[in-house]
RNA sequence: GAGGUUGUAGCUCAGUCGGUUAGAGCGUCGGAUUGUGGUUCCGAAGGUCGGGGGUUCGAGCCCCCUCAUCCUCCCCA
């Protein structure tokens, strides 16, 4: 006999557990269909090529292949077999891969469907995403991301909807949030006015940190990365600044700097007139690591919760031009399911609706009776009330924990007097009340006591 | 990939300086109670002390290795 376990980073969701992720889902996927997205599912698994090389090296690595099928070593070099060179031998073996995230299996779709599809096409997708990260606090190997995306057009006012997404959706779960933005196109101007475009990823995954590492640390960072005295002073005070509107005069000699600057105006003109009840802040420090991002960027944190970012999002101009179908502009959001999971927990968020299933069960002494209450049980099923019998007719105590366990709110009672009289004895299990009812007469009062 | 934490009954955890037969609570099962639950009382079952090796007269405890877990960094949802 062998101890079972769970693989790393994944979790079994009970009934309660599953019961609340389904509210989750739900309350997310209302928001969207709200919003007119359609939904769309992709396989867990993709060719790998079609995953390796959209999430920079980093992504790559917390890639999960899929080994191939049969004698998969037959056809491996020989060469790097024996030097072990996992890296470069990884395509001989793994065609495939677990999916990292649902954008880009999204691409895909797009361009392999592109006759069948409406431009602009707007799709939701709820669905795990695998990525093989050491698991901790708020880390998860196997987890859920709802993600919606908007693919064919590059107007501003779909990123001032998917804003108007996450304030509805994380009001609607109750969970107090600010939503940042920020735009690549300004961290581009800010290096160009720096003097360092050349390293702008490195400058950006280095502000990115401010918030977490302070000024201090982000010096320190810099200088780590070779960044010059004045270029690291230039960006210091570029930080400072105190709206994005400041940033104009630093923009003097970026084009891209002040394009980006004008989008963030143009998406925050389309919600002057649309209060809304989570505050959107501007934050330069925004980064995101995803490389494909090129305009607006978004990130939802849970205000007062210490947690990862719960949301994120932004506008990719040519996510389909590596599939061969250049030009396609697309933004989107994503939710991340089990983060929002945690939040609530803390918050102690969840509805206390959502754990009442079967209304009542019944109860019998013997065979006879036991049969008479299965005929009862499935009138009231067919009455859409959920209803369980307990299997083995006898004694009433075994009957009666088992109906306080499972928190069923109503117990029938039958014997042989109300065999015979064709009725039932209903309990309420919460005061205790009891009274003899036809089913008829049951069903009636259990649809009208939810 | 780097660093740390914790592994003892189904679950949560005690276990003294290395010393006889490893404990508790909860849960499970049976009984008190053959037509009325969540309370109470009585009883029972349940352990290769994560695994392997070592030190010792003697290891749950000390040492080495290993596996798993959780956490931190990196990065992310």
């Amino acid at each position: 006999m062998q101890k079972p376990s769970l693989p790393e980073g994944t979790r079994d969701f009970g009934p309660e557990q599953s019961r609340r992720r389904t509210y989750i889902f739900d309350t997310i996927r209302s928001v969207f269909v709200k919003f007119g997205f359609q939904p769309l599912e992709t396989p867990a698994m993709e060719n790998l090529s079609t995953l390796t090389g959209k999430y920079g090296d980093e992504g790559d690595q917390l890639l999960f292949k899929i080994l191939n099928n049969g004698d998969y070593l037959k056809d491996a070099d020989a060469e790097l077999l024996a030097d072990r060179n996992s890296a470069r031998l990884v395509p001989q073996i793994a065609k495939r891969g677990l999916r990292y995230d649902l954008t880009v299996p999204f691409a895909r779709f797009v361009v392999m469907n592109r006759h069948a599809l409406t431009f602009p096409f707007k799709r939701y997708q709820i669905q795990p995403v695998w990525r093989a990260d050491r698991p901790q606090k708020g880390r998860y190997r196997e987890f859920y991301q709802c993600d919606a995306d908007v693919i064919g057009s590059d107007s501003l006012h779909y990123e001032a909807e998917l804003i108007q997404i996450y304030d509805e959706a994380f009001a609607k779960l109750g969970i107090p949030v600010t939503i940042k933005i920020n735009n690549r196109k300004v961290l581009y101007g800010i290096a160009e006015a720096a003097g360092v475009a050349d390293r702008f990823m490195d400058m950006t995954v280095a502000i990115d940190k401010l918030d977490k590492i302070g000024i201090e640390g982000v010096r320190k960072e810099l200088a780590g990365r070779g960044f010059s005295e004045e270029a690291i002073a230039t960006l210091e005070k570029t930080l400072e600044a105190p709206s994005w509107e400041a940033l104009r005069p630093v923009f003097a000699d970026s084009e891209t700097g002040r394009q980006g600057l004008d989008e963030l105006d143009r998406v925050f003109q389309f919600l002057e007139k649309t209060p809304l009840q989570n505050a959107v802040k501007f934050d330069i420090t925004l980064a995101r690591g995803l490389t494909y991002y090129t305009g607006c960027i978004l990130e939802v944190a849970a205000n007062g919760v210490q947690m990862g970012s719960i949301g994120g999002g932004g506008r990719y101009a040519d996510l389909t031009g590596v599939f061969g179908m250049p030009g396609l502009s697309g933004v989107g959001v994503s939710f991340g399911a089990d983060r929002i999971y945690d939040v609530l927990e803390m918050l102690n968020g969840f509805p206390d609706t959502l754990t009442e299933t079967v209304r009542v069960l019944f109860m019998a002494f013997d065979e006879a009776t036991h049969r008479y209450a299965f005929a009862c049980m499935s009138r009231l099923r067919a009455a859409g009330i959920p209803a369980e019998l307990y299997p083995e007719p006898g004694k009433l105590k075994k009957q009666f924990e088992y109906a306080a366990k499972c928190s069923i709110p109503f117990v029938a009672i039958v014997g042989e007097t109300e065999m015979q009289n064709g009725t039932l004895n209903l309990k309420d299990q919460q005061t205790g009340e009891q009274q003899t009812v036809t089913v008829e007469e049951m069903a009636e009062m259990l649809a009208g006591s939810v």
